[in-house]
DNA sequence: AAATATGTACGATATATTTCGTAGATCAAA
DNA sequence: TTTGATCTACGAAATATATCGTACATATTT
């Protein structure tokens, strides 16, 4: 199961991950705050995204309820996968790196993974 | 400056990262290893990528010689930038611990990452 | 009940990306 | 110098993705 949603996909299942469950209206109002696109076009890419099994609905009202049928970390993970492939060659802690040095962490964001790399050395 | 290669454009670059500069026919050849594709279409991207001015090339023999003009970090973050906003709601610290949890890392990794996290400590 | 607002369905078009065929130039070998 | 290999240029088609208009149904208001 190879699933890969698009940015546009991206941008409505944000939304979705956020409120848990939601008309197109709602999605659409959200989106529409950053960024600018028709009701239709909200519409139509959650039909695709119901379509290919990205989204669960139910229709047994007239404004049909959409959920998200991918998780936030599958889609993440995904995500990872695959720059990890594309530019980072394949190494994890490349990617680590550089997103630690780019971004100034806070010294809670630092202990959280120096612990989280804890749990790791005890395993060999 | 917006530089974002897609998909296609990425896997040369990583060939071109690699060898440092290279002919259409090395890029090539280097490529169909894991894909399948014709020489053209290795030779059009190439062109609309220097077109583009992701790369610059010399023409002035037969051969034409490819270089990239963005650098593998330039890519790495841009790639990190755009999947932290659009699946980890921004959060750096989130894609480290879900990056890190996935992959299981030699203990050398960890001490790299952890050492470098202590460059960060002393900063408070 | 008529008018208005809000919703879905869906085809058509627009745009971006990828793939490929063909033509013609250049070079090396027979 | 003819043949064959290798190269670039470039238009055209195939795919993937995103956008929108129109038709029609269902509510809600007047």
């Amino acid at each position: 199961m190879d699933i890969k949603p698009t940015e546009s996909e991206l941008e409505i299942l944000q939304v979705i991950w956020k409120k848990g469950q939601c008309s197109v209206r709602e999605v659409h109002d959200e989106l529409t705050k950053s960024k600018d696109a028709g009701y239709t076009t909200t519409l139509k890419l959650m039909q695709i995204m119901f379509e290919k099994g990205l989204l669960e609905r139910d229709a047994s009202s007239k404004t049909h309820l959409y959920k998200a049928l991918i998780t936030r970390e599958q889609a993440q993970q995904g995500a990872l996968d695959k720059i990890i492939n594309t530019v980072f060659k394949g190494s994890t802690s490349d990617l680590v790196i550089q997103a630690l040095g780019q971004h100034r962490a806070s010294k809670d964001e630092i202990d959280a993974i120096k612990s989280f790399l804890d749990q790791f050395e005890g395993k060999d």
